[in-house]
Parts: structure tokens; C-alpha cells; sequence
DNA sequence: TGACGGCAATGAAACCTTTCATTCCGTCTT
DNA sequence: AAGACGGAATGAAAGGTTTCATTGCCGTCA
């Protein structure tokens, strides 16, 4: 058990090799004749040896890990996305590092510096409220970037589903379920996924004309469950004339919190309100009551990412940056049951 | 933007210092003169220079990454526990790398490799059904780690809640509400947390004495929602005589998917079969039927385990192995609400 | 027997940063 | 004015791996 790095020289030497040798045996052991290659391995073996990543990371100039970075890790909807992201990675020999960077704007910028001075392969990002300006820089600096959950311009790639046509599914279909009295819950609003929900809402309820009133907007601070007890605390809190009949959450977390607060304060779901969810998570089924939700093709969205990413680490030159936008599906379930004529 | 690596190299010709200065500026700024302290500053901006990580570790000996495994990113958890970890991290000045062995030990190995080559800091790892004896040999050969959610030997630093006493919970509480017929459901029984949780859950039944039958075991594949409706499906198919009147999950997320099934199959919860589940992740308190769990806690677990290894990698000459354990605390919902006697 | 080809093995160079002993230079002391 | 002092800057060395041009060797062929 030899403490202090036991490098390639020593192998070299133990094993009475060159240590261009033992770099052979590691990295092309054909070129290797066997007798040699087998006193190699055992010296290795012997010496507990092992290879330095940051040694040859700094020779190859570049990491074989992918950086992901998402907004909040516990939500299901980037874990599931961080899966498919796994999945294409490994098989491409990559590593995933996972990032967290909870919404806040300077824990996105630490771990973009992170990722650059690590030479990654490559970003993931899905970015906060605003786009860096320095996710240019990065790139032109030689580290691509992909924007995930985010569309984005000719200038980069990216992968997102369609937030607006999302946000109109889920309002067409509380109007057609009778729905006249519809708050939105969501938030940061300037968090582009929100801000897009919102819009294709609006767009419904115009569309549909007179009869509905303009939606009521919940903001939050985040998209997570305690935010969504917040939510449902302030409309629970309503008069029953202003109090809507249905509520459009910008994720299942929100709508879950929504829901539960409801449930506490004896409303019904969806009896006094329908409620419905963003991303379909799988907990979903499993809510309190089971929740209608706008499902989004989580596992998909991260594959297709490292795919675009891989491909414009590969070949920068040639490379023509793309903007995949996938289409979200409304799943309806009970807390949007018909509301009963009265 | 200059494309290959912009080095200390470059900046201290382009600001007609020598590299040393360059490498004073960046990490000891008050040693050198204001006025070259501009100047390299300005350098460094206009050549975009980015360091080089790989470089620094190589010097260093040593990351400032430490490296999570856990047994599966999707479970809140290990999500919440990866929180408590980064945080205790981010105070320390160290990064955290999310790793996901989806209980695998082929993938547990891959990354323990991965993270000893890249020198990390220490690992913090959940084990699998294993305890792999790579351990140790990676221990002694400098790489710390410790073990989460699983005790050991004094050998190690661990930290984990006292699965057996968790078991015993909930079993006595199910007791205490009448029922006698009782199913735990969890897998793989080699996992140390299912099978303590089981063999408290025994314990409990048998202090108990007569009248209870022994308890009967559905071995599930994984701790996940998905083989909790495997297990819900089986269970929901036995005949009432045999079928049980309370299940014991060994994690929420089985909890989830056997709810489900029951609520599917008409079985009322907890009027038919009453559920407790483990972990009382947030979801819990806003399931279809709210769930009584088994608390950990969990945050506090990852903030723990991360100062033990902060503790051993800083003195390992005088650190002494600590083995920390944690109590479970039960959190009674509907889910085991009281049978209506028949 | 001499030349050649091919396989194996070699080892210097490069990757980039940090450290630290050393040098330089201007100022203060006596 | 000479010497001592201290702050600022220097640059060589080290850290471990990979690459690749080169050397060494042996067998084969003419």
C-alpha cells in the first residue's frame, strides 16, 4: 500500500520497462508484446497503481465529463432529464457531473466558471432567468454549450419542448371543462419556461374570446413544493366569488403544494378547484388526487442534448448548431374531473 | 477569443512579467505591487485566460471535488441528502459530484475508480447490497471515505439512521392500530437498510408474542416507485383472506407505487390496507392518501458525513474513525389511520 | 554474409500550474 | 556614503501522463 502517488515511473522501473511502455500497456496494450504486457500488469497490480486523471487530462487538453447544470436537483423533471443525459453519456464513454444551481444566478456562473477550468467535454445548461452573457465567451473559448429546457437563436443549440403550445393545451382544457375563473401559479416570472406557459395560456383564454376573465397570476419564488404551498395558501385565502375554479401550475412540485393546501383547508379537488400540473412527473398518478398534467419527454430532452453536444465537440468546424423543440401532450386525469353543472 | 488554451505563459509575456507574478496575482494578490497587479489583471481580460484545472490538481496532488454515490438520483432521499452534502461542501470551498449507481455494483465500481483517478477529495458513499473491499484499498491508498446510510465497523467513518429501531416504529405502530396480518415490502433484502428495517420490523412482531402472525416478505427488485406497483400488484392479488391489512415499505417510493395499485384496484387506504412508508420524503405529506413514514434525516445526514470526511482527509494522522448514528422518528398520517373495528 | 524490414521498446518533450529560493532595487539607518 | 533591510519580481523545478520520433534487435531474404 504505497501512500504517496505511485506514478507511471515507478511501474516503469519496478517492472525494469520504459514508462512509453507502461503508457502502451495502458492505452494500446496490442502494440505490447505479451510477456511484457504481463509484467507490466502486475507491477501495476503490485504497486496499486493508479492513473491520474488530472495528469492525463492535462496532457489531452480536455476532460471526458459532461456538466449538467439544472435548476433544482430535486425536482424530478431534471433528475429524470440528468437520466437521459447519463445515458447517452456513458455510452459515448462520458461522465456526467450533475450541478445544482438552484435558481440562483451566481451559483450558475460559479459552476460555468467550474466546468471551463475543468476543460469539460461540454455544458448542459439549463439557464436561469437570464441567459449569461458569457456562455458566448465560453464557447468561443473552445467549450460547447448546449441550452437545455430553453430555446434559443441560430447562434447555439438547443432542446426544449414547446412551453407556449404547453400552456394552451392546459387552459383549453379547463375551458372546455366549463373553467371561467382560472389563476395561473408559476414563478420566477422571468424564468423563460413561466413566462412561456403564461403566454400560450393568455393566448387560449383570448382565442376563446369573451366569457373568461383575464387570468389571475400567482407568483412564486421558485418552482418547488414549498412554494406551491405558498401559492395555494394566498388562493385559499380568497373570498369564494374571487376565488378561481381552476388553477394552471407551472409544474406538478407547485401543483402538488397547491394541492395539499387545499385539501387541508377542506377544498375540493377538483369540486372547488381544478388543478393542473406542468412536466408529469411520475408522482403525479400518485397525488392526492391524480393530477392532469402537460407532459414533457424528459428522458428524450436529455438524450437529444448530449447528442448535440457530443456532435459539436466532435466536429466543431463542420458543425451547424440546431434548435430541437419537442411537442408537450396533455394527460388528463382526476384533478380535472368535469366540473359538475350548478 | 484566442482557441488553444490561453496559459500563465502567455499572460506574463503580455503583461511583461514573469509567470511567478502571473501565479502571485492569482493566488496571492496582496504580494504584488498594484500597479502590476492591473496590469495582469488587464492581461488576463484581454487574452480571456481561463485556468487550467487540470494543471492545479496535478500540482496540488489533489481535487477539491468530492464525489457522491448514491443509489439512485431520483429518490428525494438521496436528493435531500446530496443537499445536506452541498452544503457542508460549498462552506468548506469544495464542488460536489453527483454520482448515480442505480444499486448496481458494475456501475458503484465504475465510479470509485472514476473518482480515485480523478484524486477527489473523499468520497461519500451510500454502498450497495456490497460493501465493495475496493474500499479500504482505496482509503489506504489516500482517497477518504465515508460511508452514508449504512454503519460499520470501526474500521470506517460512517454515518446512517438506525434502520432497526425504524423498523420497530413502524411495526409497533401498526400493532398498536390492530392490525395482525402484515406485509413489508422492499428489495433487494440484501440492501442493509431494507434488511434491518426488516429485521426490526420482526423484532417488533415478536415482542408482540401471539397473535401476529410473521410477517409476510415481498421482495422487490429496487427502492423505487416502479417496483412498488410490482408489489402493490401482488399484493392486491391475493385472496382477502390471505391479503394483509397493513404494509410496511421499506422507502416512500415504494409506498407511492403500492398506493397506487390500491387505489386503482378499488382497495380502500387505509380502510382495506393501511401503509406506512420509510424516509417521510416531502411528497409523503401530499400523497393520494397522505402517508405515514419513518423520518430521517436526511439533510443533516449528508452535512454530517461530509465534515467527517472533511475531518479525515485534513489530519489523517490523528483522525479517529467515527461511527454516527441517527434516530428515526415515526410521522403518523391517514395512510395508517385507525381500523374501524368489524 | 550483408542488408532490410518489422516489431518492441525507449525516452525526451510537452501539457500548465504552483512553489520557493534567489535576485533585484530602492529606501532607510547610522 | 556604505551597508542593511524589505518588498517585489523572477524563473527553475516538479508534478504524472501521453505522444512520437528514434533506437535496438531479430529473423528473413537475397
Amino acid at each position: 500500500m504505497t501512500r504517496p502517488g505511485v506514478s507511471v515511473t515507478n511501474v516503469a522501473a519496478y517492472a525494469g520497462v520504459s514508462l512509453g511502455t507502461v503508457s502502451n500497456v495502458l492505452n494500446r496494450p496490442e502494440r505490447v508484446s505479451p510477456a511484457t504486457r504481463a509484467r507490466v500488469l502486475q507491477a501495476i497490480e503490485e504497486l496499486g497503481f493508479v492513473r491520474n486523471e488530472a495528469a492525463r487530462q492535462l496532457r489531452a487538453g480536455r476532460s471526458r465529463t459532461i456538466g449538467l447544470i439544472v435548476l433544482d436537483t430535486g425536482n424530478p423533471f431534471f433528475t429524470d432529464l440528468a437520466g437521459g443525459v447519463e445515458k447517452a453519456a456513458s455510452e459515448n464513454g462520458l461522465s456526467l457531473v450533475l450541478c445544482n444551481s438552484d435558481e440562483k444566478s451566481d451559483r450558475e456562473a460559479h459552476y460555468l466558471s467550474l466546468l471551463e477550468e475543468q476543460r469539460a467535454f461540454g455544458i448542459l445548461l439549463a439557464p436561469g432567468v437570464e441567459l449569461p452573457a458569457r456562455v458566448d465567451e465560453i464557447r468561443s473559448r473552445g467549450t460547447p454549450i448546449v441550452l437545455v429546457d430553453r430555446g434559443s437563436s441560430r447562434t447555439q443549440c438547443s432542446v426544449s419542448v414547446d412551453d407556449f403550445v404547453g400552456g394552451q393545451l392546459a387552459i383549453d382544457h379547463l375551458l372546455e371543462r366549463g373553467h371561467r375563473r382560472i389563476a395561473f401559479v408559476g414563478g420566477p416570472l422571468g424564468l423563460n419556461q413561466v413566462a412561456d406557459r403564461l403566454r400560450g395560456a393568455r393566448e387560449a383564454l383570448q382565442r376563446r374570446g369573451a366569457g373568461a376573465e383575464d387570468i389571475t397570476v400567482v407568483e412564486t419564488e421558485a418552482l418547488t413544493f414549498a412554494s406551491g404551498r405558498d401559492a395555494g395558501e394566498r388562493i385559499a385565502g380568497l373570498s369564494v366569488r374571487r376565488r378561481p375554479t381552476a388553477v394552471f401550475c407551472a409544474n406538478d412540485l407547485l401543483a402538488f403544494g397547491v394541492l395539499q393546501v387545499m385539501t387541508k383547508q377542506n377544498l375540493a379537488v377538483p369540486g372547488d378547484v381544478a388543478i393542473v400540473g406542468y412536466d408529469d412527473i411520475d408522482f403525479a398518478a400518485a397525488a392526492a388526487v391524480p393530477l392532469t398534467s402537460v407532459r414533457q419527454p424528459r428522458t428524450q430532452l436529455g438524450q437529444t442534448a448530449t447528442e448535440l453536444l457530443i456532435e459539436e465537440a466532435t466536429d466543431s468546424t463542420t458543425h451547424k448548431h440546431r434548435q430541437v423543440v419537442f411537442s408537450p401532450e396533455l394527460v388528463v386525469r382526476e384533478s380535472s374531473a368535469r366540473k359538475r353543472s350548478r
